[in-house]
RNA sequence: GGGCGACUAGUUCAGUGGCAGAACGUUCGCUUCACAUGCGAAAGGUUGUUGGUUCGAUCCCAACGUCGCCCACCA
């Protein structure tokens, strides 16, 4: 037996293979299960984007999910993780397109149709890198039932969702200031902003009142979108400007006339308290232009170049051009009054960080009222709960807020809109917020309000819950708790854990750009797949943020190789294994009374750990156990008790048992070790640890 | 601008209204028959600052500071 087990734990030899071991069994599959798993324990995971890649917080997450999973499976429910990816529209239309760059073509030289051809070809390439990434992290997906939000069954999903909220009347098309992505040539919905700072500068500029030698000056970072202003506005309450209020002025460079107005969101503080109004390109323009009747003058075009609106000093010109012209003009003028150094956040593209331009356009809408409302009772009511419960503020901050959904995207990749004659494409979120039962097979198992008999959809909807980052609480979280709530008069999941984000050791944002990403499969090359897991747990204490240290991955190497010495040891000492252990028929020594009272303790912990999603917490306590009770107290005792003939077989007994136990408690985390160590042992009922009973019966 | 979170050993973090803990690192001693990825020991802290509540505060409260995150139509 010695010269058979090495004394150091190898874990690439291991995992690998144990990993096909359990593919083999078909345990990963909930109809595969033997028939003690009953009740249905289901996990949908969030989709990764076909184009991307596993960092460390979907490792996380993944781990989390699978530490869920195995343990529901060992419990004895039916367990289905259900794995899949998501389409991701702008960012695979855009990955696909630098790709073709680099061939010299672009998709408008290729068409609409063989671009979409060439992004199936690269979905079918690389779209399952992630997936096969989250098999060598150990987790045990269904992979025979892996979703991808592009499928002709999800595709029929996509539309008749669309077509129901079309029958409710919740739909409409119309003219409105929306975000737009110039590079991506599409408009945005406002999760889809990312705010950058920028250095920029405050201009101010004097607009004369006509048939008067004075003037009302402005404030603007924008002064190029002057060419399209309407009116000035100034607040009601406003003392100094009460006698300009109803005249005329003239606005520089184009002369035209345009009034003075007074409106209440208008910041008296705010620079010299008048503020230029610009209804086609500026938000609270356009409200104000709205209530004032003004007229729009689009000035800014779809291609993020100046329109013919913009005249002869600047059509045609892009944007940034025109702002230096404009300026320009200004000061030939003499209209220029001063300009100052301002730090302000603009709007980028979530996708290209192109700076976002406010149009106006023709789009379809999703009406929010109602939706939102179904959305904000499932939580208020208790019916999901966040964990911690401090996110439901994030939540119900957006939906009380809310503005309806700009569905349509004008690019080629993705869910066409099921109307005749419309070209345009869905939100990506439309089609992910169907997730949790798009992919069990709604809506043909779906009749009459209610999923069919004995199909995937009755047994495994609704799921138990939803693991996630922060950042998609209203993006996707709240979408499907609403459509959830549509399309199935049902919630989607009970539970919703926001895990911990992940930043650098010093507190900041992990980000590829800069350099200070991790790449989780570079820590499995270099530990392995458990201590990885490991690692990532071990410092996942609560849903505190994560400064990521590596330290603990070598930390969970070294607790490998401890439990692979300890096990080793008892291989050698012992001759069977046992599973279960009564004490009360034995006759324990005082040492073996202490190790059986912590095994018990730790047990009630790790479950009430579990259960409340203190993974780090859990683990913690498993390492205590294990490594100081179980082998720095016990097995230096046991070897005493060992040389003892009275003592003797109660000593291999109790180790044999603990090594179970301890094996079983310790499986969620670091599956491969311990399924590794579970074959080598000599059980006389040969099951595979995965589907071990978690229990334990014995006293 | 609003909200949230964090601040404890060199580092990453637990924890408790009553003597402050782990891991990693460091120092010293051990090739002890499971493991040197080990064993044994040790050093290391004014618990961010200032107030308040309390017999007693690292913990509860308030203010402040630093860092981070989220939200927001101050042009």
């Amino acid at each position: 037996m010695e010269q058979e087990i090495p004394k150091q734990y190898s874990p690439h030899d291991v995992e690998e293979r144990i990993y096909q071991t359990w593919e083999k069994s078909g345990f990963f599959n909930p109809d595969n299960l033997p028939e003690r798993h009953k009740k249905p324990f289901t996990i949908a995971i969030p989709p990764p984007n076909i184009t991307g890649s596993l960092h460390l917080g979907h490792a996380l997450n993944a781990t989390i999910q699978d530490i869920l999973i195995r343990k529901k499976r060992m419990e004895g429910y039916r367990t289905l993780w259900l794995p899949g990816t998501d389409h991701a529209g702008i960012a695979t239309q855009n990955v696909v397109e630098k790709q073709l760059k680099k061939e010299g073509l672009s998709r408008h030289t290729l068409g609409k149709e063989k671009f979409i051809e060439r992004i199936w070809q690269w979905k079918e390439q690389y779209g399952n890198t992630i997936l096969e990434q989250l098999k060598k992290l150990g987790a045990s997906c269904d992979w025979s039932r892996t979703r991808f939000t592009m499928d002709d069954n999800y595709q029929k999903a996509v539309k008749e969702a669309f077509l129901h909220y079309h029958k409710k009347g919740w739909l409409y098309k119309a003219e409105k200031v929306i975000n737009w992505c110039a590079r991506c040539a599409t408009s945005l919905s406002d999760l889809e902003l990312e705010y950058k700072e920028i250095n920029s500068k405050l201009y101010y500029i004097n607009y004369p009142i006509k048939d008067s030698k004075n003037y009302i000056t402005v404030a603007t970072t924008r002064p190029e979108t002057m060419l399209g202003d309407t009116a000035v506005a100034v607040n009601p309450t406003d003392e100094r400007y009460k006698n300009v209020v109803g005249k005329i002025l003239i606005l520089p460079i184009h002369h035209r006339e345009i009034p003075v107005i007074t409106d209440e969101k208008v910041e008296k503080e705010f620079g010299t308290g008048a503020v230029k109004v610009t209804p086609a390109h500026d938000l609270l323009d356009a409200e104000i232009g709205e209530r004032h009747k003004l007229p729009v003058i689009k000035v800014i075009g779809p291609d993020g170049k100046m329109t013919a609106e913009a005249k002869k000093i600047c059509e045609g010109t892009k944007v940034s051009e025109c702002r230096e012209k404009v300026i320009e003009e200004l000061k030939k003028e003499g209209a220029l009054e001063k300009e100052e150094g301002y730090m302000h956040n603009i709007a980028v593209c979530y996708r290209c960080e192109t700076p976002i331009e406010t149009i106006p356009s023709l789009q379809w809408f999703l009406k929010m009222d109602e939706l939102a409302k179904k959305a904000i009772d499932t939580v208020k009511n208790g019916d999901i709960i966040f964990h911690p419960k401090r996110w439901e503020n994030v939540y119900f901050g957006w939906l009380n807020n809310i503005r309806d959904w700009t569905i349509s995207r004008q690019i080629w990749w993705g869910h066409k809109i099921p109307i005749k004659g419309e070209e345009d494409v869905l939100d990506t979120w439309f089609s992910s917020a169907l997730w949790p039962f798009a992919t069990l097979g709604w809506p043909f198992d779906f009749a009459l309000g209610k999923p069919k008999k004995g199909s995937d959809l009755e047994i495994f909807y609704p799921t138990a819950m939803l693991s996630t980052a922060r950042d998609i609480i209203n993006l996707w979280v709240a979408r499907m708790i609403f459509s959830g709530a549509e399309f199935m008069g049902k919630k989607p999941f009970n539970e919703v854990i926001i895990h911990a984000t992940i930043l650098t050791k010093d507190g900041k944002r992990m980000s590829k750009s800069l350099g200070t990403g991790i790449d989780p499969m570079g820590l499995i090359e270099k530990y392995g797949s458990d201590a990885t897991r490991f690692g990532l747990i071990w410092q996942a204490m609560g849903s505190q943020d994560i400064h990521w240290s590596e330290e603990h991955v070598l930390a969970g190497r070294k607790f490998l190789n401890k439990i692979w010495n300890a096990s080793r040891f008892i291989l050698m000492a012992t001759d069977k294994i046992v599973k279960t252990y009564d004490h009360r028929k034995k006759n324990p020594t005082e040492a073996d009374k202490a190790l059986i009272q912590y095994l018990g303790s730790m047990q009630k912990t790790v479950n009430k750990h579990v259960d409340k999603y203190e993974f780090g917490h859990a683990l913690h306590e498993l390492y205590d156990f294990f490594w100081h009770e179980f082998c720095d107290i016990y097995l230096e005792t046991a070897k005493k008790q060992l040389q003892d003939d009275e003592q003797k077989e109660n000593t291999k007994e109790l180790l044999s048992y603990a090594l179970s136990t301890s094996l079983k408690l310790l499986h969620p985390f670091i599956p491969h070790i311990t399924e590794h160590i579970w074959g080598l042992l000599p059980h006389k009922d040969k099951k595979l640890l995965i589907i071990e009973e978690w229990e334990d019966k014995t006293h």
